[in-house]
DNA sequence: CTGAAAGCGCTAACAT
DNA sequence: ATGTTAGCGCTTTCAG
């Protein structure tokens, strides 16, 4: 027994379902007493579904993530899920696991079910949101963009300036064999961790061989099948940068299981904070965001944007990062004077070119 | 430029709506191959609102969490997910924050908006799923029930074993004095938690004192002033069990900022793997069971039952967990004879009972 | 201030 | 095999 409808209602009151209709919009009516009980005795909810079909609108959101056990789009799942609800919009979850194919499924069905879309897309060469956006649907991106998509909301992170942040910590520690860990190359973070970082000690004079340049593909397995490979070169790095947080997962799990010592034999510093990161041993240095307030971001962007009556242009946010110095990086093992005479024999056999600092 | 109707197909492939419907419903058709045309150049796309309407059923399911950020149920969402979108259905996720005032509203809205309901509800008392479920909603629990709920579906864990594993094995260590991290007091895994280590410890012959049994709320901040009052405790026990895991990072926190060591001076068990936990030093010794498997079959199970024709008894499923002992659990300090003279004097001055193990 | 009528897009009866 | 009609529940003209 539920499934009161809005003649019901109407019947129950002796009026018509329009009188009903105007009184639920809060306008003024003669019978509003009587209609109020009505509601009440009935237990009456308006059907939403109908209300959409009528409206156009359905009042709900859709947020399409890479994945949502990865701790940072928990976090952003839970900051967009409460803007969403005080303004009684639902939230549809859609997990696409770091996978281009679902993720287009996933944006082709979407037109007619949902209000508007949050999507952190897996590549930026992706097409699909340019075609919800075309079918009518307001689209923000979250942490990640599409090429050239000036045209869209998007609420980022300065990746570059993070990754500048933690180049210049471990040049400033005296770090010169620098390798870095790169998440998925098309994606924006991927890309821009890796050039933000990359520039840095370039405009310090280094340079890191192809071989300190691991690709992986922001999953906990990349990252630890990378640093295995970092470790077991002739010359190992004494400094890592991992570009997520999975991916530092298992990268501690690699310096764990081949037994190095962190930041002894070789300093680490991770994007994105984990839960027990300061617990480790040693507390991890990492490169910090705001996680949910991205969430919650977003979601403000998009509604704004629905319960915009002309489109404006486009907003981007770009939120700013922090490096979290902890004990997982110290200057690198060799003293200076004995570094010198090492480098020098070094560099002769070495693939890679590390030339002083400059002074600046 | 969107929104082709049906009206619009039909029209152009020159027959009624009613014979595009049946098309699209696999019915065979004269006119196929022109109404297939049809679809194709208008991009054709039916509209999911409407479908609604006609047929009562949305083709959504509502997932009710506490926390998402908690990683068990970020696990759980992942695996509920990718269940419900192989059927094609899309899942509406709810955050409650162990807020019951949230949850209520939460499902109060609900009826109408989704086929059906996984929920992890905050407390036992919870009567707001009885009422969705009385609103013909299906309703299946998730790790945690209402009071008294055998008609309901469930997923659940074997938390009394779980429990019991953890006891077992801090008694087996030797352990006496063991303090327990409670969570929320009337949630299923709350309760049953502390009972299953409670009578494990009982029917050994230790009953840990009021003093040794915290109230968390399930929060990792209700974890670090557990902890925290537990060792600024004159007698504090020499292990401890903290019943899941974000009150284990809590803990953590709080025994790394007193610089108690583990598991020199207190043992630790948690409940639930946490990605980190085998990298910390010491690794954590926890118990652990399957996750995304439990939102899968949580999913598979709300979803058999709507398309079940007639309603069969409901169905409990509970997993099994796994103790995963790890380095942060070991026998307690005192070794046996000096333990022995200690314990006799401790014995007196203290508010609790420690009798010695029963022959078993 | 109120009601009758129409229609959002779709599909199930009921004819043919 | 196909079309006509009607209606899911709601809101919005349009007339009073």
């Amino acid at each position: 027994m539920s499934e009161a409808t809005i003649g019901d209602v109407a019947r129950r009151a002796g009026v018509s379902a329009t009188t009903v209709s105007r009184f639920l919009a809060g306008q003024s009516v003669r019978a509003a007493d009587t209609i109020r009980a009505a509601v009440e005795e009935l237990d009456y909810r308006p059907s939403p579904v109908a209300r959409s079909l009528r409206s156009g609108r359905t009042r709900s959101i859709a947020l399409v993530v890479p994945d949502v056990t990865n701790p940072f789009f928990a976090a952003v799942v839970k900051g967009a899920e409460a803007v969403a609800r005080q303004d009684d919009y639902n939230l549809c979850l859609y997990n696409t696991d770091e996978n281009v194919d679902r993720e287009v499924s996933v944006l082709a069905d979407l037109v007619g079910r949902v209000d508007g879309l949050i999507l952190a897309p897996t590549v930026e060469s992706d097409e699909a949101p340019l075609r919800a956006h075309q079918a009518g649907l307001p689209v923000v991106f979250l942490d990640r963009e599409i090429g050239g998509s000036p045209m869209f909301d998007a609420v980022l992170v300065d990746n570059a300036g993070g990754s500048r942040r933690a180049a210049e910590h471990l040049l400033d520690l005296g770090h010169r064999r620098i390798a870095i860990v790169n998440g998925t190359k098309h994606s924006t973070p991927g890309r821009q961790r890796r050039e933000g970082f990359l520039e840095t000690l370039k405009s310090r004079g280094v340079e890191p061989p192809e071989a300190y340049q691991e690709l992986g593909d922001f999953r906990e397995e990349s990252g630890y099948q990378s640093v295995m490979r970092l470790l077991a070169l002739e010359h190992p790095p004494t400094a890592i940068y991992v570009t997520n947080n999975l991916m530092t997962v298992g990268a501690l799990r690699a310096l764990h299981d081949i037994g190095v010592r962190v930041p002894d034999q070789v300093s680490l510093v991770g994007f994105d904070d984990l839960q027990l990161a300061a617990l480790l041993q040693p507390p991890l240095t990492v490169v910090d965001r705001p996680m949910e307030e991205q969430g919650a971001l977003a979601m403000r962007l998009l509604l704004g944007r629905l319960h915009e009556t002309q489109d404006s242009a486009p907003r981007r946010i770009v939120l700013e990062t922090k490096l979290l110095v902890r004990g997982s990086t110290a200057p690198p093992r060799d003293p200076a004077p004995i570094a010198a005479t090492r480098n020098a024999t070094a560099a002769t056999r070495h693939p890679f070119h590390t030339s002083h600092r400059r002074p600046t």
